[in-house]
DNA sequence: AATGAATGAGACTTCATTCAT
DNA sequence: TATGAATGAAGTCTCATTCAT
């Protein structure tokens, strides 16, 4: 009990470079930890208990920071969204060829996701029990979509193909690496990316397609 | 009791008219109704009760036909996967171009997929629960992928491309329509199909990308 | 495990008198524990684990027979309110003068009341937790406070006196006494209902209570 | 952190627009939220918190004012019961005639009873929970039945009727309005109240019984 | 006087599973 | 083959309370 104690103040006094911190570090804290956890085990096979021992807490002492297990979820889902677009709008940043800059989005994209544990969530095809927040969660991930929409309107894509499907297909393909990449293989995460986008990248306009069919 | 048990029995002996099995029939029963439920509601979210109570069972009588729910969830993903595969098989039966088969291909595959409820658990990234059957899952998920090996083998495919990580893109995008597609939708399953394989025709060889980079 | 098992099938054996029995009889048990532990403990302070261990039961198997703790203190309710309305309907049998068949009555539903420590949960006013299924246990009050309006209507009241509030105004005084009586008083039940009764019997037609005001 | 409670002192001082205590007008306010919280919600169903939050603390505070959640249920049942004989003294003052002056008292009591929300706690049969203030609770409402004692002490009753069993009757019949009583009826509490002493105020002595039995 | 963060016990409930019948 | 009754572990969440600041 207070040894518990002393060791979480312990810590915090160390993190803290004399600044008020408090209560948002903990909450930083425990959205690093369940992001770990639901990324290794799953939303239904992590358990508030564990999320709070690897934080360095009491089961009871989470809610005082996330009121139930669903808010904490999207929380970390969230902070995940936006730490892989943010990752991806760095990489792009003084880029101007359409193509480059689609490639480059796709590198970081698939480097935030299977690089880190903490990332591998966002495949989740969100189990019924998240039906509540279902539209929190779409509603993030949506928000990161629209970020690739933006690099694809400028591509000069063949004029039969789609523009909202391409950003599926392309999505899709990234994000199915998470159900087979693993890190020990000859391959890096950019090295997949790029696959991706050189097989798209034949279908350009003017690209030799016509006489299929 | 006693009676109530022979009451049953001369019910359900009446009602199978002649036919063969009994076991084996309630077997397939249970198959489905686990299957849709699954699909439905996921492994963690379906319950042995539900899926009992849905086949006209008690809990506990499950237990005879399969040891446990691993078990089970098993049985059923490697009739899903074989479903899916005869579908496919017998969507190409016939056809000669390599690429006319290989979007035949696409659209069964994508068909099994997301019509029918029974087979969208084809996409899980199976939870840790599955730990212990997971060799299982993945033997089966990789027998399909040969599958579409042997109709990539023959493609006229520019010569940068792999072709193991070519078939990964495909059914990863393919497979990741299960997340967004909605019947609702104006769209046909065998549009996405067609669409996805629209794009990647482009990939063929002597294809005009060369001054790419 | 294997003990307490034992143990429960040993007492039932010698429980049935060679009858179907069963599940309707573990029901009853944990009706009539639940009830005790109710009366003297309270909704909010009886835990599913005391109802289960005090009936030789682990907490989980409880809902085997009860859906949940509101079901299961309904169905305690309901029985209990059964209870006091036969021992009241016996003990009016036959009686023909009015008031002595209110006065049976009375003493019956006093003692039903404050006999036995099952009942006396009569009086709760229900805590909101019980929200849910207030409408469910005033329908069972309320079917017993009218065998109370069929005793009055015949009875020769003065003029003055609203039968109604006559009603809410015996079972009030009857009811209260659980807030106060102890066993171990030189007072019998039905020596209470008989005061309250003598008190109310002045109220008869005729009675000279004119000048009054 | 130390601004921001300056800040807060600073804002309460300046709303105190020189008031005498502090302490002791919040424990007033805590008193009447915890009241009114205890009256609608019980005292199992009104947490801490939310009699905090409804007095604009943090939980943790109000165990400067009360050293325990019983200690507090206490202080306000005495509160209550307080205000009720209050009311009751202020009704019966300067009213001569014994029965007029019983009346008074009651439609007095039965007012403070089922007006505001804040005394309908006075019913209550304690939970267990509160077993260890029991006796507190008690003393507390001993005190206003013995007022009501000495209302009765002059009354003309029969002789046969019991003064002790007759006050237990009395304010059994008041206090169970409570159970039923809904202000939204044409009735009034004070018609309540009257009513019951209709009905007892025939008991006097010399009226016509005498056959009964 | 009050805050905020944490405690830790305990509540209800669900669930896969077992096994005698 | 199937039933029904029970197991027992585990899960989420609530709550009174504490205490350094």
């Amino acid at each position: 009990m207070g040894m518990a104690r002393t060791t979480v103040r312990a810590r915090r006094d160390a993190d803290r470079a004399g600044a008020d911190a408090g209560a948002a570090e903990r909450r930083k804290q425990i959205l690093t930890e369940a992001g770990r956890l639901f990324a290794k085990q799953g939303f239904e096979g992590t358990s508030m208990r564990e999320i709070a021992a690897a934080t360095g807490l009491l089961s009871g002492s989470l809610y005082y920071h996330f009121a139930s297990k669903e808010e904490l979820f999207v929380a970390v889902y969230e902070a995940n969204i936006r730490a892989v677009g943010e990752a991806v709008e760095g990489a792009i940043e003084g880029i101007d060829d359409p193509w480059e800059c689609f490639e480059a989005a796709a590198i970081a994209h698939c480097e935030a996701l299977l690089t880190g544990e903490k990332t591998s969530i966002l495949d989740a095809k969100f189990p019924p029990v998240l039906a509540q927040v279902r539209s929190q969660l779409i509603r993030a991930r949506d928000e990161h979509e629209r970020l690739f929409d933006r690099l694809i309107a400028p591509l000069d894509l063949a004029a039969d193909i789609d523009r909202v499907l391409f950003r599926l297909h392309v999505l899709g393909a990234l994000n199915s690496a998470i159900l087979w990449y693993k890190p020990s293989s000859r391959l890096t995460p950019a090295d997949v990316a790029r696959h991706v986008i050189k097989v798209l990248r034949y279908a350009r306009q003017g690209a030799a397609t016509a006489e299929v069919r």
